[in-house]
DNA sequence: ACAAAAGTGTTTCATATACACCCATGA
DNA sequence: TCATGGGTGTATATGAAACACTTTTGT
């Protein structure tokens, strides 16, 4: 029988691998990221980025986002929805190293955020409007491409959007996020109709109050997942 | 003004990268898989998997994915569609190292391949019915499932399968190349009107002849881009 | 003439879209 | 009472699904 011998492939490993999250929240029907200072003289210096970082040894892509994400942005991770959008190799998307990067999108209701989490700190870590994104390092402007159409996508098809509002919310909040994040209107009559037709939400028989308006039924997710649904934009 | 230190972050790289690839292919009315005999001992001797293999250190990981898919299978990659699926990074997917693989899934026309592509070798390389698929080294049995998962979608809302047909193809064969990715029969007529309402194909007003039946309408996709479309199936 | 695959239309039902007014509240 | 956002229904158009027979060819 014929011996089989062992391939010769390279054993060394040529490059290093990290993590690097785009974490999302919606407040006042603005879509916000999470950016970080980076520094990594001599060639980015004081520049704006995605939080991230490299792999540890025993530890799986995922785990490393949650953790840099959490280390890099003073910003819990209890409560944090994360999902892998797409894995970045260019030779030079980092000017010092080889380093391929697995991208992640995350999302967090801006209500589950403590005061200082809302607040960030422009030394270390903030939340900036998609819509007024700075020019990012290495290619994170390309990570944010990716995971806003990933994400105008898939409310489109799934109950994602959950993973950015509060436990309770109003038909018009849910609405809004909607609005938000495809950046277009939508019928409101039209909107509850296809809503209430997918079952998805329940009534807590409760309104909101506090407000100097009508005050708005409360509603909730039936499930905590994220699930696929018929189309609803 | 406050001297930013650089973070102490480990420099050397603690991971391998690999690209393995879902090579498939459309005959008969089944849907192929290219497979490869992996051997390394001591842990995987004589195992069935998908081909891949480590980056080089000035490689992206699709033109690793394209190299080694080319090489393992000897199944030339010209004329092959490739897209990236998912990064795979268990701790322990690979039992002799730590390996991170990113998952790539190609399309390949029948008619493309020469004979010896086609007929494969059973010492090295050779093609399988999705429906018979053995148990495959590491997690490819994984990375099988989502690439069937997202072939089996993507044909709903883009162009992708004329990744999988030749230049010039009947409505019917369109029709079977859906069925078969889709596991269910679709109605003849309703699929007709609604390919012709897409305008995606043109007919190229000559039949297909040689077999002992009614000769059928030849039609051909208008680009070779895979776009998005309205919803197909 | 027959066997086998190619090709074609209509009806019904469900969903999508367009559109405007009244309601409840706090100030 | 007024300003503001919360909440509702109907009519039309479009798309989805169900369904069966005729045509063309080679043998």
């Amino acid at each position: 029988m014929k011996k089989i011998t062992k391939t010769k492939e390279p054993q060394i490993h040529f490059a290093a691998l990290a993590a690097d999250t785009a974490l999302f929240t919606l407040e006042n029907n603005e879509l916000l990221v999470r950016l970080i200072r980076v520094n990594r003289p001599p060639h980015i210096k004081d520049a704006i980025g995605l939080p991230g970082g490299l792999l540890l040894p025993k530890e799986t892509a995922d785990e490393a986002a949650l953790r840099h994400l959490e280390s890099k942005t003073d910003v819990s991770n209890k409560g944090v929805y994360i999902e892998q959008l797409y894995t970045f190799s260019d030779i030079n998307r980092d000017p010092r190293n080889r380093v391929v990067a697995v991208a992640y999108m995350a999302l967090i209701p801006w209500k589950e955020l403590s005061e200082n989490e809302q607040l960030g700190n422009i030394t270390k870590s903030w939340w900036v409007p998609v819509k007024k994104l700075p020019k990012l390092a290495y290619d994170h402007n390309k990570i944010m491409e990716v995971a806003l159409r990933r994400l105008a996508s898939k409310i489109g098809y799934t109950t994602i959007i959950k993973k950015l509002l509060p436990r309770e919310f109003t038909l018009i909040e849910l609405e809004h996020a909607y609005e938000t994040i495809l950046g277009e209107k939508i019928d409101r009559r039209n909107f509850r109709k296809k809503i209430k037709k997918l079952k998805l939400v329940v009534s807590l028989d409760k309104k909101i109050r506090g407000f100097k308006w009508r005050p708005a039924m409360l509603y909730s997710f039936k499930s905590n997942k994220v699930e696929h649904t018929p189309n609803i934009t």
